[in-house]
DNA sequence: CGTGTTTGACCTGCGC
DNA sequence: GCGCAGGTCAAACACG
């Protein structure tokens, strides 16, 4: 089992600026998808594919520098899912927290990254178009219910697309090494705010 | 000993 | 109603 081996638990980073990211190695931001099931609730970035109710919003891409430090992420404004799904196993038509779905097509070899949070594994399964073999894993804390799906491209693309479904209800694990990153940061007399405002709105977003 | 991975079985929704 | 496809569970095992 190789996991991840770069310390990197960031990745759901969110920008207004440039921001350069002193850690991902082998991360290429290709595309950020969306899901949101509620018409009308896009941004002006939304493109349908595949007539999927799949947003995608497409991203600038960074190739990796060589050394494994440079890496920039320009991402467009995020927005609040709405509620609105229907569970599973339920009888009557009781409407269950469901609906944050958020998938990122990355390039990069590693099949999964540490974004900072612990993930069980606990399902594998292969698609049918292709030999890529779907993961499934869970948030380890207790009372998420956050579910990640990867699917790995074959060799073909080397593509991975990762797929957050659901809201983490507790802080990163490693939310210390955020702040702490933070606060390094400052060290360039950044905008920090912004920084800290994007951190404040992707880590408790509840 | 605890935690996470593995792997097949099982469940459910949907199409025919 | 059945089969497929996608999603989940759980027993057993592997690892620190
Ligand atoms: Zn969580």
């Amino acid at each position: 089992m190789n996991i991840s081996q770069n310390p990197s638990p960031n990745f759901p980073f969110f920008s207004d600026e440039n921001f350069i990211n002193p850690f991902m190695d082998n991360f290429d931001f290709t595309d950020l998808i969306f899901d949101v099931n509620e018409g009308g609730n896009n941004n002006g970035f939304i493109q349908e594919e595949t007539s999927s109710p799949i947003s995608i919003v497409s991203s600038e891409t960074f190739t990796g520098e060589s050394g494994g430090s440079g890496s920039g992420i320009t991402t467009s404004s995020k927005k609040e899912p709405t509620f609105g799904c229907k569970s599973r196993g339920s009888k009557d038509g009781e409407t269950k927290e469901m609906g944050h779905r958020v998938a990122f097509r990355t390039r990069s070899k590693i099949d999964v990254m540490d974004d900072g949070y612990k993930w069980r594994k606990y399902g594998k399964k292969s698609v049918k178009n292709n030999t890529n073999k779907r993961n499934y894993y869970k948030c380890s804390n207790e009372g998420c219910t956050v579910k990640k799906r990867v699917e790995r491209d074959g060799e073909d693309a080397a593509y991975v697309i990762t797929t957050y479904d659901g809201v983490h209800n507790h802080e990163s694990p490693s939310h210390v090494y955020y702040n702490d990153m933070v606060l390094s940061y400052d060290h360039d007399n950044r905008n920090q705010h912004s920084l800290l405002e994007a951190i404040q709105q992707i880590s408790p977003p509840y």
